[in-house]
DNA sequence: GCGCACCTGACATTAGGCTGACATTTATTT
DNA sequence: AAATAAATGTCAGCCTAATGTCAGGTGCGC
């Protein structure tokens, strides 16, 4: 998931694009609207974090140039003014949120994560749990844009363990969903699985965490 | 629990529905794709016997539909057509199992009771006590949100304190409900556990009390 | 102060989990 | 059809967290 954030105040933009970061997004900084408008033209981002009150071109007017070329990235304005009028022109103008200055992180990731599942994510047919996005209708597995290649088990395990999302999974429960209820599986076959996936996408900063005598866990990313 | 059968041939709908009814489960019948819908939109159901071969809209679509409102109710795909690509469109679409025609009452049931069990009894859950919420679905208890981590033994002694919340909970009955009659623990085992849950819960505020002579106790949260 | 119930740090033991290696099955290429 | 490669599942040895017992300490209630 790349995530384009606009923002001049050099410490809030530190601020933020570090936090992102940390929660496995990859993010690009631009300081300025003109900055901005060639950062989106050239590479694809999955979403924008637009600060309105930028010097020179506005954030308005970035979005303007944006949605001309009737991209329909998700764009999350951040703004200092609150007055109602304001926040309807840039939804009008084809915002998709609006946050207000100052905020706390925790409310940034918990938007952010709410809008690239409505539009990204659903659109693709994905899921995903912060760098890792897991096309279902594609069949593949990605963290930043970089292809993983999964076997049929793991795949199905790495479903299963993003489709319960922040719940522990017992052993058992993964079994049944990968047999169509003929062959058993050993429990250990699942162990399997699991140090299998892990090898894969430990390096890339996704961790399946172990629930001792219970199962595991993928965890919602957190800030 | 309410199932919604969605079949549009006749024999096989009121096969399926009789035999569902008989075990004790509240059955509506759809049988067209857009009937489905207005009843899934209207009722709430705890799961749906979908046949992917209707006319007009098809079942896929109906699922579809359903997954867009974001409901997680258990759905069992059933159609005439095998082949691994057709199953794994539905099962990316959000299905939960599948299932060939012709089949067996037996398997149907079978494959209903394990769903129904899956996801309906299994849902959100939580117990809390204050700021402590433990969350009997996805295994994980917190205090204000911030995750809290207990073995099993903890885990099983917490649950049974949080069920008898207020309660005195003598010694020798938490014995009972961990060991399933086979075990047999000395008392001072549970008083290892509970010194083991206070270290963990104290901090955050929540105490477990000693009744002396009696057993312990949760109180419930004060204003 | 005394006795008893309870607490808790330390320890040996156990059970659960990890993973490299191998045998077997399945898919792909030639 | 044979050869090759890939995926799968079992196993065994290793490692570590969890468990349960003990023993000495604490403090409640009389």
């Amino acid at each position: 998931m790349r995530i384009l954030v606009v923002e001049d105040d050099a410490v809030l933009a530190e601020g933020t694009c570090e936090s992102l970061s940390k929660a496995g997004y990859a993010v690009d900084l631009a300081e300025t609207g003109t900055q901005a408008n060639s950062l989106l033209d050239a590479g694809n981002y999955d979403m924008v974090l637009l600060d309105i009150g930028l010097p020179g071109m506005d954030g308005f007017e970035v979005l303007r140039r944006l949605r001309k070329h009737n991209t329909s990235i998700p764009v999350l304005i951040i703004s200092a003014r609150d007055d109602v009028d304001f926040r309807i022109y840039g939804l009008d103008l084809g915002a998709d949120d609006f946050m207000l200055k100052p905020f706390v992180l925790a409310e940034l990731h918990a938007r952010t994560r709410a809008l690239l599942r409505r539009h990204v994510l659903s659109e693709r047919n994905a899921l995903s749990c912060g760098a890792l996005v897991v096309d279902l209708a594609a069949q593949r597995a990605s963290v930043n844009g970089e292809p993983i290649e999964l076997s049929i088990r793991e795949w199905d395990v790495l479903v299963y363990l993003l489709r319960n999302l922040g719940k522990v999974v017992r052993k058992e429960a993964i079994i049944e969903t990968l047999c169509d209820w003929k062959t058993d599986l050993s429990v250990n076959a699942i162990e399997v699985y699991i140090s299998r996936l892990r090898s894969k996408l430990d390096s890339h900063g996704i961790n399946i965490r172990t629930v001792r005598g219970f199962g595991y866990l993928l965890d919602e990313p957190s800030a």
